[in-house]
DNA sequence: CAGTTATAGTTGCTGCAGCAGTCGTTGGGC
DNA sequence: GCCCAACGACTGCTGCAGCAACTATAACTG
């Protein structure tokens, strides 16, 4: 039988899921070795990056792959272990942010240096860097494509446009 | 203050990952509507692309994302369905494979055109085929230095040989 | 052949994330 | 000012996946 999964498109979802899942497996080692979950990392990272170290919870919600329900789940835990605050909106009394405390930023601080050098070893070290900014590339334009609004918070993005297959806005 | 965060190396990543993380929503929406969640999408299509439509429920697990434990529930699940049995393995009474049955390939060829569609729509046909090429390329240079063992059941890899940052082997 | 070790699969337990429903807050229409 | 829809966050419930413990079988050793 002619095999239907030798199509190439199966084959590319297949190398970059599988890319994903190796680096993911490699990175989630290293992270917990310095206390962080890898969707607690992600959430801190993007605090830290923000202004003032901080975001409103939807926004958190927005950048990262979780819901606002799994958001307040892990900044509840986070803040257990201190590595986080919750601070009133003065403008609006339904939002609140999530703050990095300065234990938090310390404990990223440690954990920085030996990510990068992970991410080094495994990925980006893996090709030159010609390569590298070819791949870069393509991946930025499947990104555009495939996620309108990487940076909430900030700029909206223009409502998408469907093409054909429409339907399931996003969840 | 000059922020951490716009190392190159992170970008990276996180481009990475957000390709990941789009086009996992979109494939989901459009595998449910056919009755699939992705992990078992994922099961019945490494099952169908085997020899005999079965494989063993090990051999499974190591070719997908999944532990053991998770792949006897998923496979629990589908063949309560009845989109999978057992079949109890001849040479070696520990073993069982776990096989599709017709009512399971029936849903998978149904499943299949819409999602090459998708894949087309969103990844690859997002980019001249010079560009996926060169995506791709670097894609499989990524997955052979951090997936060993890409195909178990079939050829075993050379044990891995960590550079740096050693440690835990794999989960 | 008996005894030990390794392997295949299943199951109890735990932790996590999403959904849907709830409460408080906000802003617009009148 | 009052009412109602929209919004932000939180919580009960459910389903899922991994770990560790367990059973059954196989392979190895003397």
């Amino acid at each position: 039988m002619t095999n239907v999964f030798d199509d190439p498109r199966i084959t590319a979802v297949g190398l970059l899921f599988e890319v994903h899942a190796g680096l993911s497996a490699r990175f989630t080692a290293q992270l917990e070795e310095h206390g962080f979950s890898a969707v607690e990392f992600e959430v801190i990272t993007r605090l830290a990056r923000s202004p003032g170290n901080q975001l409103r919870m939807t926004d958190l919600a927005a950048q990262t792959s979780l819901s606002t329900s799994g958001v307040t789940r892990v900044v509840d835990r986070m803040e257990r272990d201190g590595l986080l605050t919750r601070r009133a909106c003065p403008n609006d009394r339904r939002s609140s942010y999530a703050v990095v405390t300065p234990k938090g930023m310390q404990q990223l601080d440690e954990t920085l240096p030996g990510h990068l050098q992970m991410i080094e070893q495994w990925f980006t070290g893996q090709l030159d860097p010609q390569a590298l900014d070819a791949l870069l590339d393509g991946l930025r334009r499947v990104r555009d494509a495939v996620h309108p609004c990487a940076t909430a918070g900030s700029t909206d993005v223009a409502p998408e446009q469907e093409t054909a297959a429409g339907g399931t806005p996003r969840p």
